[in-house]
DNA sequence: TCCTAAGCGAGACGGTACGTCTTGTCTTCCA
DNA sequence: TGGAAGACAAGACGTACCGTCTCGCTTAGGA
């Protein structure tokens, strides 16, 4: 039946998600899964191939709900404007902080680091070929969205990793200005 | 025997680095590496515990090489003024190509990908502090030095991914602009 | 009802004998079987335990049918003055011969094998004390009757071994003048 | 080593005739015979490819021991004239009745029983070519030695099944006897 | 004629064994 | 003494059956 079928599946999603807290993901066994889960090993296989498959569609619903936030803020004014988006983001991490500390941290998943970056990157993208119509960008757009995307991850993963000492908003803030403005305020700028 | 044993650490180190190439890391067997490097299984654990220990052994060197290069250049004058050190970066990745492009790259090891930003992150931080006596910073050190480290990183690999279509010089004078000047020429700079 | 239970328990026995004559007893599945038979594997628990209680009641028909016809023979008169009965049974071999082929042949089914030596072993045994009431036999007459049925059964696998080279009727012939005479004239019969 | 890899390979053969004393051939697992044997399961894959291998290794010594001993007496004098051959069979018997009890009697394994059935008929052809240079025997020798392998089968079993109620001596006359002169000294041969 | 219990299909699941693959340890022997 | 050769324990892998269960559909037989 289709509603044992999800609940199976939930089940053994957010076993991983448990475990892939308490120990390294390479090393979670599909038997250390299914024991969280309480089902049998055998049952593992008949839903996933693999346990970054199953990894994969348990992370889509996180994304999922984020991109949904989002997207009607993207486009709606420029970015320099508005650090609206970079705010919803940096909560919807600290609201899942344990699970990105391990997925993006030190001994982190080098295939979600690049996914996520991947992800910022298109919606830079976006961002910029939306409010770029007049303005001159320092680089081409493609490269100037992976510049943002680059960034972002970094700040993320730097305020995770250091307890999160500003808030979200202070730190969307503190992203967008470096983005848009530059790490300082040049020499020439100053002038 | 010193000799003979540096020799077979050099031996399971090219091994290594030559299957790292091939397939993915995590399905490189201890038996693969001694294959290819016509030892006997055994020998390996007189050497390394794991194939992560010998990573790392093996990856010192191209790191070492790198900072020597760059330490002169660092602390000489503002980054603004010159991406000098970013271009002898861009063009050492170039050099080996195909090795970084496995483990920073789309199924990328979260293990180097977060030491290479933490490495950026830390050179950056000693240019920021020497360059920025008199002039304020958009953010704090610590963060600006991080927005530069992934901002680094994120180009690095979409060059990488990208077949690399500037040249090691012209990525270090777009990724030095982008990261003084900020993404656009900001309404402020236009007028 | 009734007559759909009856075609389906017959359409799994006509599956097994079926596969018996295919590969070997212990490696048919019963996937296998109810593949066969066109029936859900399910279905086949309804009906029965094992494979083995399936083939059981399968091969009841079987062995039913040459008891009634045989058992009219067998206290008529001794074995010694007409082997009748023996030319029957090896009649109903040959009528069943791949399937007794796979049961009592070269990786048969020991538990079928020896059934059938204890079936005919009570039948010599039948025989012999109707046969004997003057005559003295050469052993105990439970041995006796364990040693044609030892005979019987190695000259019935023997035969369809070696494709059946004599008729039923000579095979009978042949194997009540060893059991009745011995394996050679003796040289006491000589004289 | 050759040391440890008898020393295994007699540990695995111990243990699995062990365990077919004590539960059916088909139910015993690998895991079954390695536990017994105090070894790794992968262990055993290292020396046989089935249960079935292990166990037809095994039973050779016990078949080679018995060979070895009956071979000299085998072309000495026809069997008619003494029943030393098949005195010595039954002592072998005798002495592994538990084994043999499992591996012939009820649930038996069809395999081994008609691999038995031939070793013997094998042998009574030796004996018989040997023996009949001028008696004429009841029927074509292949067929006489299956009848005598056949009889011998039947009454080992019948034997051991009974818990060997007469001496190994005693039974090796009776089978003697019943294949020579018959099962009873017929009427034709009494008068 | 309806309706209702049985037969059956479909398929999820727990469970057990399979044969294979790595890993790490050990022992023996050779250069 | 460093390394080759290889046996072994340990344990996860993915697969294959088994037996049980639940859920619907259908279909024949008694009301």
């Amino acid at each position: 039946m289709d509603r044992r079928v999800r609940r199976t599946r939930k089940l053994l999603g957010n076993a991983l998600l448990e475990l892939v807290q308490e120990k390294k993901f390479e090393q979670i066994t599909i038997q250390d899964i299914t024991d969280r889960a309480d089902l049998n090993r055998a049952t593992f296989y008949l839903h996933y191939g693999s346990k970054e498959e199953l990894l994969a569609d348990s992370l889509e619903s996180y994304f999922d709900a984020l991109v949904e936030q989002i997207t009607p803020l993207t486009l709606e004014k420029p970015i320099w404007e508005s650090p609206a988006a970079e705010g919803i983001v940096f909560a919807h991490v600290a609201e899942h902080a344990e699970l990105y500390r391990v997925l993006l941290g030190k001994n982190g998943m080098g295939y979600v680091i690049n996914r996520v970056i991947d992800y910022i990157a298109e919606f830079s993208l976006l961002q910029l070929k939306a409010g770029l119509n007049s303005i001159e960008p320092q680089a081409p757009i493609e490269i100037a969205a992976r510049h943002v995307a680059g960034s972002l991850y970094a700040l993320i993963t730097w305020w995770l990793m250091n307890d999160m000492p500003y808030t979200p908003h202070e730190m969307a803030e503190m992203t967008t200005r470096l983005c848009v403005n530059g790490t300082v305020s040049t020499p020439a700028a100053q002038e």
